[in-house]
RNA sequence: GACCCCUUCGUCUAGUGGUUAGGACACCAGCCUUUCACGCUGGUAACACGGGUUCGAGCCCCGUAGGGGUCGCCA
C-alpha cells in the first residue's frame, strides 16, 4: 500500500503556523514512507472562501518547499459526487430525508437548553414515512447513525479514543440546497483520493467519530487517523490575531528562512532523541508519526530565532546577499550600486555570524551602502573626540602603507597600537565608528577589506576631519 | 453544561518499571576577544496533586485539579 496524505485547508483565512506544521507533518510522513503528498482546497463555503486566501496557501507551501505530487483538488468541483454518495446512502437506508426546518431546529435546541439537555437533535423523520411530508417541501439528508454501541477511532497519535453512540446524533450530510456538509465532503474526497493517512489538527478529533460513521455506512475502508495537538501562543492561550505574526508569509517578511521555520515547526510537537537541527533530508529520514507528542505546544520566538540563526550561518552567501540586497532596496537613502553589492558579498561571511534574521542581517549590512558623510549613532559619535580624530589620521597613514590584506591590516593596526602605547581596543573602536557609524560590526580587518582601500580611507578622512 | 483529549525544567522535548531524570532555547557565571556576535566551559531549573498496583513508578491503574478541543443545513 502506498501512503497518500493530504493537507486540506479551507481558503477562508490565512495559512497560519498551525496549518503549516500540519502540512509539514503530512509531507514528511508521506516522503518518509515513499508515498505521495496531496493538497485539497476546501472551498465549499463560497461566501467566505477567497482566491486571495487560496493564493496565500499555495505561496506559503511553495515557500516552505512542501511540493505536492498532484495538482490541488478544489472541493467545490466535486458537489455532484458528494450528492451522489448521499443518494446512495439514502437508497441503502443508511440515511433519510429530514424535513425539519431551520426554525424547527432552533426551537428544538432552545427547548433542550431550557430543559438542561444537550443540543442533540433527534429528528422525527428518522422513522417517519417521507410521504407524510408536504409535497415539494425542502429536505436535508441525515445520516442514520447507529443508536447502540460505540464508535472507536484508533488514533495514531492519541491512541484509542471511543465514544458512546448515544452521544452522537444524526448529522446532516446533504443540505436542503443539495450542497454537502463538511463532514460528508471530507469523507467522500478522502476516500476518492485514496488517502491512507489523515494527519490533521486535534480540533478534528471529535469530528472523526462522525466521519467514521459515514465510512461505515458506505462500507468503505477507513484511513488511519493521526490528530496532532494544537499550537498555542507564547502566553499559552489559543493562537489568534492578537499574537502578531499569523500568516506564514509574515514569517517570511520578518526574515526567517523557510528551512529554519520548518526545522522549528518540526521540533514543535515532534522529537527524536536529542536531534535539534535537521535538514529536510534528515527530517524525511527520521520523521514518523510515533514521534509526535500528544500535548499542545507553545510558540517560542526565542528558540525560533536561534534556529534561524543556525540556518543563516549555514546558508549560501550568494543567496543571503540577494536577500539582503532585496531588503535594502526598500530602504531610502542608500547608494546601492555594484560597489555596495560587492562590499556586502565580501563581508557576508562575517555578517551572517551575527544575525538571527534576514532583517538583522540587512540592518547590519546597510552601512556598507551608506553614502558619505556617514550618519553616526550617538555612541559612535561620542568616540570621535578631537583626540581620537587626530589619532585616526595617524591610523589612516599606517593603514595606507599596508597592502590592505587582512593580515597586513592587522599587522598595521597592532603595530600602530604598540608604537603609540595604546590598547588595541582604544584604536579599533574609534576606527569602527569612523568606518561604520556604529560601535558594533564584524572584525575591523574584515570591514576594511570589504570597504576597500579608497572607500575605507575616504570614510576615515571624512570622520577625522 | 455534555462528550473527547492533554499534563517532565520558564519554553520545546528525551525518557516505554530500577537513570546522579538527558538534550535544546532562554537565563546566570566564566573563557575567547578589537566591539557585537559565534564558539567553548560550568551553573540555576521539571516528573501538576492525591490514592493505589509493585520489592521498586516520570513510566501501569483510579480519582482530583488545571489546560485544550468539539458540540451548525461553518470548515
Amino acid at each position: 500500500m502506498t501512503v497518500r496524505t493530504r493537507f486540506a485547508p479551507s481558503p477562508t483565512g490565512l495559512l497560519h503556523i498551525g496549518g503549516a506544521r500540519t502540512a509539514l507533518f503530512n509531507y514528511l510522513f508521506a516522503r518518509h514512507h515513499g508515498g505521495q503528498f496531496l493538497l485539497r482546497i476546501e472551498d465549499t463555503d463560497r461566501a467566505r472562501s477567497t482566491p486571495e486566501a487560496t493564493q496565500v496557501i499555495l505561496d506559503g507551501l511553495a515557500w516552505l518547499g512542501l511540493e505536492t505530487d498532484e495538482a490541488p483538488l478544489f472541493q467545490s468541483t466535486r458537489q455532484a459526487r458528494h450528492a451522489e454518495v448521499a443518494q446512495q446512502m439514502l437508497a441503502a437506508g443508511r440515511a433519510y430525508k429530514c424535513f425539519l426546518t431551520a426554525a424547527d431546529l432552533e426551537q428544538m435546541r432552545a427547548q433542550a437548553r431550557a430543559e438542561g439537555r444537550g443540543p442533540r437533535i433527534d429528528s422525527p423523520w428518522r422513522d417517519r414515512d417521507p410521504a407524510e411530508a408536504p409535497p415539494g417541501a425542502p429536505f436535508a439528508i441525515r445520516l442514520r447513525a447507529p443508536r447502540d454501541g460505540e464508535t472507536v477511532v484508533d488514533d495514531l497519535v492519541q491512541s484509542e479514543v471511543r465514544v458512546a453512540n448515544t452521544e452522537l446524533d444524526d448529522m446532516i450530510i446533504l443540505r436542503s440546497d443539495g450542497s454537502p456538509t463538511y463532514q460528508h465532503a471530507v469523507v467522500v474526497d478522502d476516500h476518492d483520493m485514496g488517502i491512507t493517512h489523515v494527519i490533521r489538527g486535534d480540533d478534528h478529533l471529535t469530528n472523526t467519530f462522525r466521519q467514521v460513521q459515514i465510512y461505515d455506512a458506505m462500507g468503505w475502508e477507513k484511513p488511519r487517523f493521526g490528530h496532532v495537538s494544537l499550537i498555542h501562543g507564547a502566553d499559552g492561550t489559543k493562537l489568534s490575531k492578537r499574537h502578531g505574526a499569523q500568516s506564514i508569509t509574515e514569517f517570511r517578511d520578518m526574515g526567517y528562512l523557510p528551512e529554519a521555520l520548518c526545522n522549528y515547526l518540526l521540533r514543535l510537537g515532534w522529537g527524536h532523541g536529542d536531534a535539534e537541527i535537521l535538514s529536510r533530508a534528515e527530517a524525511v529520514a527520521l520523521f514518523d508519526i510515533d514521534g509526535v507528542g500528544r500535548a499542545a505546544s507553545r510558540m517560542d520566538y526565542a528558540k525560533l530565532a536561534h534556529v534561524n540563526g543556525v540556518w543563516i550561518r549555514a546558508a549560501d552567501d550568494d543567496r543571503l546577499t540577494r536577500e539582503v540586497l532585496a531588503r535594502l532596496a526598500r530602504q531610502p537613502g542608500l547608494a546601492l550600486g555594484t560597489a555596495a553589492a560587492h562590499r556586502i558579498r565580501a563581508l557576508l561571511p562575517q555578517l551572517k555570524e551575527r544575525a538571527k534574521t534576514l532583517v538583522e542581517l540587512a540592518d547590519s549590512a546597510a552601512f556598507l551602502a551608506h553614502p558619505l558623510p556617514l550618519a553616526m549613532e550617538p555612541k559612535a559619535a561620542a568616540l570621535l573626540t578631537a583626540e581620537n580624530r587626530l589619532m585616526l589620521r595617524e591610523v589612516a597613514a599606517a593603514l595606507a602603507a599596508s597592502d590592505f590584506s587582512p593580515s597586513g591590516l592587522d599587522a598595521a593596526l597592532r603595530g600602530y597600537a604598540e608604537q603609540t602605547g595604546r590598547k588595541l581596543g582604544s584604536v579599533a573602536q574609534p576606527l569602527r565608528a569612523a568606518l561604520t557609524g556604529s560601535t558594533v560590526s564584524p572584525g575591523i580587518d574584515a570591514v576594511l577589506v570589504a570597504l576597500g582601500r579608497d572607500e575605507a580611507l575616504g570614510r576615515i578622512a571624512a570622520a577625522s576631519a
